[in-house]
DNA sequence: CGGGAGGTACTACGTGCTGTAGAAGACCGC
DNA sequence: GCGGTCTTCTACAGCACGTAGTACCTCCCG
């Protein structure tokens, strides 16, 4: 293997060092997202910034893969991976578990929307309208 | 010093080990957060299940407040803790960083509401609707 | 059909955060 | 002043993650 450039040496002045913790997992799965279809690790580096080294990518890709929030299948002599959940979905998720651990699910609410800007507020109030309106009953 | 009883050895079964990353700071959390008032090391050690020493208490404590999420007063000998934001604000902020990181808030706070219990979509219609009234202008 | 380009899995090492705690110093009441 | 607390400092283990090398596999090209 000979992808073995001038390794982060492209920036003049902010030296980033080494990227903190969850920082690499969070950019691939943002390539991944940002692409609609599914990325072989090498299509997935080139989306990355800095030189990171291919085996690298590999690595986070099967980390990722390996928590279960990949799929992936063969391309060709490789393979193509893409996220279980999109990203909005992911996030969801995420804020749900975060309510739900909570043990006033009222009051995370009622701060959460205090803090909601106008726009946010009303897009939300706008959802939740679309929500009623296709379900009002059943169940 | 010397509370060195028996450590982790009076639950009969489930030999829990070593605690998951981020478990013990969430616990003397939960500690103080259920206490309505601040709590001194020794009155969170009480509080927290399994046989902790004093010090990993003191240790804990002293991290989250390094990390500006707790705050103290000198109270008597030693100090009492408090959590600088209640439960409730707290992860309402949380929740509010994941939505602002995700690139598509109208998807995430879509897949979010639809993904709501019944009762916690007509809560959050409610608080809205509460939200409305009482700034429906100005600015 | 053999070799090279590219891909994968396995292994590895550094680091920072967290769990967990001991030792030594600081302080207060008796 | 002494003993009991409490604090601070220091320490070590474990793990997830950032980062990458090496060995091996596989397929296409010539």
């Amino acid at each position: 293997m000979k992808q073995v450039g001038d390794r982060r040496s492209g920036d003049g002045g902010g030296v980033t060092g080494r990227r903190a913790r969850g920082e690499l997992e969070s950019g691939v799965l943002a390539a991944l997202w940002a692409a609609k279809e599914p990325l072989t690790a090498r299509q997935v580096l080139e989306r990355l910034p800095g030189d990171l080294a291919y085996t690298t990518v590999l690595t986070i890709l099967s980390r990722l893969y390996d928590k279960g929030m990949l799929v992936r299948h063969s391309v060709g002599r490789g393979n193509a991976y893409a996220p279980v959940r999109d990203e909005a979905t992911e996030t969801a998720v995420r804020m749900h578990s975060l309510l739900e651990r909570g043990s006033d699910r009222e009051a995370v609410l009622s701060r959460f929307v205090s803090e909601l800007s106008r726009e946010d507020e009303q897009l939300l109030h706008r959802l939740l309208g679309e929500q009623d309106t296709g379900r009002d009953d059943g169940q």
